[in-house]
DNA sequence: ACCTGAACACCGTTCAAGT
DNA sequence: ACCTGAACACCGTTCAAGT
């Protein structure tokens, strides 16, 4: 006679996401999340393999929020479009870092290797080969683009250039947007360069 | 009569970067840090605030070992001496983030608000200066840049490309100086930008 | 001044047991 | 199948005590 299910591991990462919002990854724990789901410690481990595990489908979460909404790359519809695909990216990166803080960090820490980062990734791929980019660099290139707007998002987010005067987000955002875009230059295909 | 003083500060930062590149940032605790130090755990807070502090203390170490040797940058002595400046010091962190690969994670997860990492950054900005970034600019592109640099190594020596073919590390090395170089173009006082 | 010792609430994870 | 309970070694940090 098998007991009803009570919990289940969606209900787990988000009390984890919970927690981690309300009071930082260090209070993520097995017996935190377990209390908030008025159940044992031992319960998560029928729907979580360890900890580790735990961390890493927080990762997964906010992944996938970041990819929410966001369309699939049609065949370039418009000349440019690709540009305005990878703002809106970093614009969602943005906003799920500052609705999550504290375990967007946890983006940078661990591999993303999760089925919602695989797709994050194969995604801005096709955004740059649509810009012209040529075949052995796009991974390449998807690394750094992708670390830089990541971490600049955690950055802001997690307080890191505390040290700096608020309320220039907005033009820090700009200029992320012209280094990004400065740098994927050199390495699209000559036919899309201009030098005016 | 006080005590023979038997460990300080430094001696203890040194045991938790030991213990961070042997067994993980998880295992830095006070009571591993002590058994090293063949201590009570209780000896630690005469010289360290809390757990905090020490790791606050790791990433000032990182910052100390990435910047040593590093000349003060003089008065622009020759056109594009910023250029190989910037990359020397890029190198630096990818050396100390392949020697201390999960200790370097602690750089992109904690403020950076000691007294080595404003010497970085201040040593950043002059660089940039010299490039001809306009002064309000210079801060912005410096975090942008430390962000980027420190970001791959990190992601590189903590295996978060893992599922990237190894072995194509200088290609990314490189693609990363092009990057950054065409990424800060646009900052540059039109008297240094050239169009053929 | 500097370190030890005992103690606290908390942590990840195990094993065996209940329904 | 799913959860509980007791138990383990470990964790950060306190307080009072030793030298």
């Amino acid at each position: 006679m098998p007991r009803p299910k009570t919990i289940d591991r969606t209900a787990i990462l988000a009390a984890a996401l919970d927690v981690a919002d309300a009071d930082g990854v260090p209070a993520v724990s097995m017996h935190s999340i377990a209390k908030r789901l008025a159940v044992t410690p031992m319960a998560l481990y029928r729907h979580v393999a360890n900890k580790a595990d735990l961390l890493d489908g927080i990762v997964e979460l906010l992944m996938a929020e970041i990819m929410a909404d966001v369309p699939a790359p049609g065949p370039a519809a418009e000349r440019d479009a690709w540009l305005d695909a990878l703002i809106r990216i970093a614009d969602r990166a943005r906003a799920v870092a500052s609705r999550h803080p504290a375990a967007f960090t946890l983006l940078l820490s661990r591999p993303a290797a999760s089925a919602a980062a695989r797709e994050v990734r194969a995604h801005i791929h096709d955004l740059l080969r649509q810009a012209g980019v040529g075949g052995d660099h796009v991974e390449r290139l998807e690394r750094i683009v992708t670390t830089t707007v990541l971490g600049m998002a955690a950055g802001q987010a997690s307080q890191r250039f505390a040290h700096h005067p608020p309320g220039v987000l907005d033009e820090d955002v700009r200029a992320l947007a012209t280094f990004v875009t400065a740098g994927i230059e050199p390495f699209r295909t000559p036919a899309e360069k201009a030098c005016p």
